[in-house]
DNA sequence: GATGAATGAGTCTTCATTCAT
DNA sequence: TATGAATGAAGACTCATTCAT
């Protein structure tokens, strides 16, 4: 007698995926309500397993949390780190593209909601907020230094603070990421402004204001 | 050198200062440590009064938050108003006078940190955050968009998109202010970037890119 | 200057009445909510003090619920005792003003709230129990007791234990005064069995079942 | 003489048998003390759990309560259904059987206790009270009327409005049902009246009120 | 006396964490 | 491993009681 009513699901889950799985419920959660309010019940719920399943993998909450942190920005550093030394485009290129790539990285996927949770438990975690600051901020604020950097020397570039410059110019689109996981969810989508428009704008106004001045006449 | 504080009473008579020092109180923990983390006890103590006073003057912790939240926000509303039908200064004037106004008020006060805290909290408390946008985010950027548009009109500024110009040029001091209540605590002082000079090499940046373009000739 | 505006009330309320007012008051909530979800603020507020003057009267909340006990229950105790030695009449009308007595005294008062308040209270408040058992219960009990075994002893009354028929025959009474202080306030007033027909069909029934058996020719 | 009973396991799951324990233990509380007065760390400890099983099984104080009641109540419902159509004895047989039932349903298991309860928290809690009323009250007097009406009709009874009957003579067992749980706790067992010699005198009254009057020669 | 602001012990309730199965 | 029943520390909230005014 047979009965096409199998007693499993088709596929067992493979335990390896376990944690990711975990991991990716967790984000979930952690960026729509914040660290504390994050249940584990629920984790573990749209993780498909049980709550002591979940401890089997993270020893604590506290733990789970980093464990997100660390895993959703890693990859993300080590693509950034492969793009640093890269084409030997003219400097204006080389700009937009970094900004494409940027928003790719941060606003396209989930880190932008990683920020904004770090950025909201900076004072409870501080380690996860230093581990952030240098393991992602930093590094790319130095790509973005480097490139306007590179781009007065060769003269396509007005002369600027570059420090000063790269923390002004990123700001708008690491604002835009962190809304895009916060207030966005409040307005109708018709209402947000399109971030490849606010990227392509962003992006004119900042080679504007590094257009070399002619030198001669005007001054 | 007699100290006339002797074992005074257990405790003073002080129903009309009471709201503000606990909304003060509250407004320190909440910033610090956000919504969840935040004990009501240590409120009340940082208050200097019990538990249960604090529930004379707040019925719940949320009704707390959300007096916290509006009591910051309604004054800069109030002066907000006031400085909208300003002076009839010439547009680049009035563009300096507006970012360092909203310095003021957003950087300087504690503003920024109620900012950093409805991003958080966004998600739990999404009346906070509408109330927010629309009393805050809102009428700040029609201001900033007024004077854009009356620029260009008058010649003063080239044209630009002025709604996403706004939006993008509010971002590096909106940052600046959630960061200086959130990651800055975690750098040296000396490691941050002085708010003055952001403010005015931001400012410079913008003027720039609003310069109008030599017609004709010179392209 | 003559202003007729006076400065208080027009009779100011006096000292003496203060007590009864709260016990007035106390009466109530305490009959509709129970013991413990009596709040004393509210008590005070219906009596139209401070709950600071509230303790000026009584010491604690379990001493005004006691008062409330002893000031209900002390003048019904008091008129009791007149009518105990009274009137000569024959037993079966003794027995009809009886009951209409006690009705008249526990369900048209608010003596049958407060029963219904001891019984519910008596795990937790035996003293009380223990005084409204003593001072209320059983002297009515006797009185009843007396009345039948005088009825008895005349040979108006058919012979029966009197201690037992006492107990049997104030029960219907007494819970119709309980139940007017609890279930009764839920149903429609026209649901509800009027006081006066229950009267009247109980002393009935009774006298009924005391009638004197015909000797002789049945038996 | 050795005991197996050696540092067992910490605690041991038993998630079948959890409710009832806990519904037991909270049935004596409440019917001891009232519901305000239970303490749900009690209940617990009682039923030999942690206060936080509690919540596992009733998700507050009230659902605990109510659950309390109608798992108590339930039962008494059906075993009443079950013995609605019954035997064709003669009407007064009938009578005696049901005061006896009633007893046994009422006053010796814990629903008097529950009554009691009611009784006292029907301001508090309404619905709970028409339920009560509802499933409890109003089928068992729907029962004595039909009984007394059937004998009235066959001539075994003598014609009384049988629903003012009704209500008089379950009086005398309903309250002795409820003093059982509130009043006598505080008398010592030999001052309290035996329920047997309660229930038989009761019934004979009430027989004895119902007998046919001899029409004609006699009277 | 009278007031009502202030107190703090006491309870309900939640949820991260443990552990018998 | 996986489960989910059980735990208990922690925190919001209430309200009888106190006491400065």
């Amino acid at each position: 007698m047979s009965t096409t009513q199998a007693r499993g699901p088709r596929w067992e889950r493979r335990k390896e995926s376990r944690p990711a799985e975990l991991l990716a419920a967790a984000l979930e959660f952690f960026v729509e309500r914040g660290y504390a309010a994050t249940r584990l019940d629920e984790v573990a719920a749209r993780a498909g397993v049980s709550k002591g399943t979940l401890y089997l993998y993270f020893p604590s909450k506290e733990d789970l949390f980093k464990a997100v942190v660390r895993e959703t920005i890693v990859p993300q550093i080590d693509e950034l780190r492969r793009s640093v030394d890269r084409a030997d485009d003219d400097c204006a290129e080389l700009l937009r593209s970094f900004f494409a790539q940027w928003w790719q990285r941060f606003g396209a996927s989930r880190l932008g909601g990683i920020a904004k949770l770090i950025v909201a438990e900076a004072g409870n975690f501080p380690e996860v907020a230093r581990f952030f600051q240098e393991e992602v901020i930093e590094p790319h604020s130095e790509l973005l230094v480097a490139i306007i950097e590179r781009g007065i020397q060769r003269g396509e570039f007005a002369p600027v603070d570059a420090r000063l410059a790269a923390q002004l110019w990123i700001a708008p689109l690491a604002l835009k990421a962190i809304w895009t996981n916060s207030m966005d969810a409040l307005c109708p989508p018709e209402a947000r402004l399109a971030p490849e428009r606010l990227l392509q704008a962003h992006t004119e106004f900042v080679l504007a204001a590094l257009r070399p001045q002619p030198t001669g006449a005007a001054s």
